[in-house]
DNA sequence: AAGTGGTCTAGACCACTAG
DNA sequence: TAGTGGTCTAGACCACTTT
């Protein structure tokens, strides 16, 4: 009868933690200061450990925290904008933006590349390929980790005998790419988890979530080459000046 | 000695579980088929069902998985590919892109948005602005919700007593917009959780993992309009056909 | 060695969907 | 009403970093 409905949907106490410590992280801390440890937290909060974790796992999601085994979760500085797409395509390494060649080896590629390849040109699935990889800096910081894939049909004139293997041979293959005229490119964003490896270069743990961002290079032969770039999805923020001029410079939006 | 390093990193049970399942979903399984209960998967892998379900979210998270409460986890088709940026910059609308106005009212923008109207133009905090809401819908899938704010300045002609709010009055601030010159746009990808309202339009639970677009659309007068986009992280796949012409078809390339 | 976050367990109850 | 995924607990141990 007179039972007003209090609560219609109970909040998920992880959620609530999650807006009080949000906005708590607004009001005392400051940047790169670090946080009680979780079991602090939790008794703190009256709260089992996991339901604090929780939490803290969506906040560091949003790139509000840093968490680091064996060191403490700190407060987060706001993403750093990385640009993406230009105006202009142009081949990797054309620009300067941080990115530093690794390594290049030759080898057969995986069959979800061989279908990116193939499309719209005559690309099979025997023919080998270069891989160059690359490791994206900004601010000393390693933010992406790149495997591009360069069919060796693309770079016939590449010298087999220069540098065998290592970034001066990663430098060959990108620079032999320069050499074709690039007729337009395509990309796309998603959402995916950290391979080990790519883990490893990101400094974070295997399955850590990334945006996956795959672009293909096409020639009038066809896809000349693609691009599988993992990006930290803590720390970044992918810009795209599809135009316009100045560059975004605001902190994220929405939670 | 003669002691061989057999685990040097003994994988996580989780992450080994998610390999495993992530084969059997490619062999055994049909997409839309529905997995068993995780108290029987769990039982089945001889794990807690905590442990499972850390393997399940991270598929889940890769677009591999669909997990609903009360019906069950089915394997999810693969990822949408949804055009977001295009080669010519347009206001929201103009394409034909199955966004749904829903809404609109005028208020005070959130201070992030003020930020973002601020740079480059003059705008003050205390100015209005009409905040349009929209839905895109792909294949009846409700994939994307927005909310667009544009200054009450931007749209002087805008007639007050046409449909004081509901699609109709969305519809008419999208056409005064449409009047504009259009400078160019500003587009930024980040990773975030769904708001409550957000995940609720997009049938997914607050917190579900979302990307967010953010975009500034640019005249002589400075920033006209901004949008902030929010993208079922799980099904969608954000393609920018910065020229090139062929669409992405492909499917996910890496975990 | 001490302290941190990461993994894992074995339970319990709740919210939701569908028959 | 039965069955599902979602939340939560109170522990335990492990991997890692720093001192």
């Amino acid at each position: 009868m007179g039972t007003t409905q209090l609560e219609t949907v109970p909040e998920p106490k992880y959620w609530h933690l999650k807006t009080v410590l949000s906005e708590a992280l607004d009001q005392d801390f400051a940047v790169g200061e670090v946080l009680p440890n979780e079991r602090e937290l939790a008794a703190r909060f009256g709260v089992a450990r996991a339901t604090l974790r929780q939490a803290l796992e969506q906040l560091e999601l949003e790139g509000r925290l840093q968490r680091r085994r064996g060191v403490g979760t700190t407060v987060a500085p706001p993403r750093v904008g990385v640009a993406v797409g230009s105006a202009q395509h142009s081949w990797p390494g054309e620009a300067v933006d941080g990115w530093e060649p690794q390594d290049a080896s030759e080898s057969l590629p995986p069959a979800a590349v061989v279908k990116l390849l193939g499309a719209g040109g005559a690309f099979a699935a025997d023919q080998p390929v270069h891989t160059v990889r690359r490791i994206r800096m900004t601010n000393g910081q390693a933010v992406a980790a790149e495997l591009l894939y360069v069919p060796a049909a693309s770079v016939p004139g590449l010298p087999a005998i220069e540098a065998p293997s290592g970034p001066a041979r990663a430098r060959a293959v990108l620079r032999e790419l320069q050499r074709l005229v690039l007729d337009g490119q395509d990309r796309s964003v998603e959402l995916g988890s950290a391979r080990a490896d790519d883990a490893k270069e990101l400094d974070r743990l295997p399955g850590a979530p990334v945006l996956l961002v795959t672009t293909r290079y096409f020639t009038a032969a066809g896809t000349a080459a693609v691009s599988v770039a993992t990006y930290r999805a803590d720390t970044c923020r992918l810009t795209f000046g599809d135009s316009g001029g100045v560059e975004i410079t605001h902190e994220p939006v929405a939670s």
